[in-house]
DNA sequence: ACCGTCCCATACGTGTGCGTATGGAAATTA
DNA sequence: TAATTTCCATACGCACACGTATGGGACGGT
């Protein structure tokens, strides 16, 4: 809102903020029940602005949902992917991975994204591209830890569907449970 | 329809057949879009009746989608456990189980059942005693191979994690393949 | 001070879906 | 055959949510 700083604040920049506080609005509604949560007028009395807003950064509720995709897309990667600094043991590394992913949660939304995007044969697509991303970076772990490529394809798959099914459990289980249980099957795969 | 027969239709029995018919295009509505696909109206018109017929059945919605729920419980579990009649020896008996639960695509509307659930405590109650006897029938599979206790415990977590997160990906693969897949996951799975 | 653009508020029309009230046809019972 | 029950059709009210039309305040440029 300020003028203040050097740099100028360039309107644009606004824009993008005001615009980006809806997508992470909907993020966090798509989050907490579903697609059908997302849903214009609850967001917005959410970030206590009326549908002017929404209207003026977004087309309709199809082209907003296309952009909150691509947004979860970006996240869900750069969150998996391009974050730490991992062990430079290689099976360390498959490691400490498994661990992020559990510690941190990530993937929690995915059963409401594919729920979603399911029957959607253009954001499914959308979709498969992540697990694409996904599942090459697992790969790519094994394969540095020393495993053929077939080898090292299966078990990223099997690393992969761990993770995603983790997401389906009604029974939570204590996080350090999950960590222990996450532990043993990497176990598993890391070996001959 | 016809009073045709010994035994007496009863009315009852029609009326649960006109009541199943309800749940059948329900849970075929919900497999193909998620739960906001199952609406009153949108039923009756793939029936061919009208809503008199659902709030004759249905008190309203709610509890619809509740008996909708249990519905797809009963379903889920009779036909993953109490079907076919499965090899002697215990290892082959994991992997006939692990073949059948791919090619059959059991658990295919899992992601659907659990983003519409897991927010719903009373709901997500019953999905997790779904997921109970799920893994405990899995887990006795393990057993009957000779592994602990904790040693099954801990593979029939991995196996029903990897089934769950099947029906995640989106980059769907030949039924060869899935299958191939999955045997070589079990293979890993049935090492010492 | 005037103008144009940016960003949002207000108000309205419309569609959709839930639930209810009521009528009625067919079957069952008396 | 008269009455009752079963099962569904019809019609309506209502609430919500999408999208649009329009107005207006703030702000930068001139």
């Amino acid at each position: 809102m300020s003028t203040r700083g050097g740099e100028k604040p360039s309107k644009s920049v606004v824009d993008k903020q005001s615009k980006k506080s809806w997508l992470d609005a909907a993020l966090q509604a798509l989050a907490s029940g579903g697609i059908d949560q997302v849903r214009v007028e609850s967001l917005a009395k959410k970030l206590g602005v009326t549908k002017g807003s929404f209207y003026w950064h977004f087309k309709d509720r199809e082209q907003f949902l296309d952009e909150l995709l691509n947004f979860w897309a970006e996240q869900s990667t750069q969150a998996v992917i391009a974050n730490p600094n991992y062990p430079a043991d290689s099976k360390a590394r498959v490691k400490a991975v498994a661990e992020d992913i559990v510690r941190h949660d990530l993937g929690k939304m995915d059963p409401h994204i594919r729920s979603w995007t399911q029957y959607d044969k253009r954001r499914a697509r959308v979709v498969a591209k992540i697990d694409k991303v996904r599942f090459e970076f697992l790969r790519d772990l094994f394969l540095a830890a020393g495993f053929s490529m077939s080898g090292s394809d299966l078990r990223a798959q099997s690393l992969y569907r761990y993770v995603l099914g983790e997401q389906f459990i009604s029974v939570r289980e204590s996080m350090s449970q999950r960590l222990q249980r996450m532990q043993a099957h990497v176990d598993l795969l890391l070996q001959a």
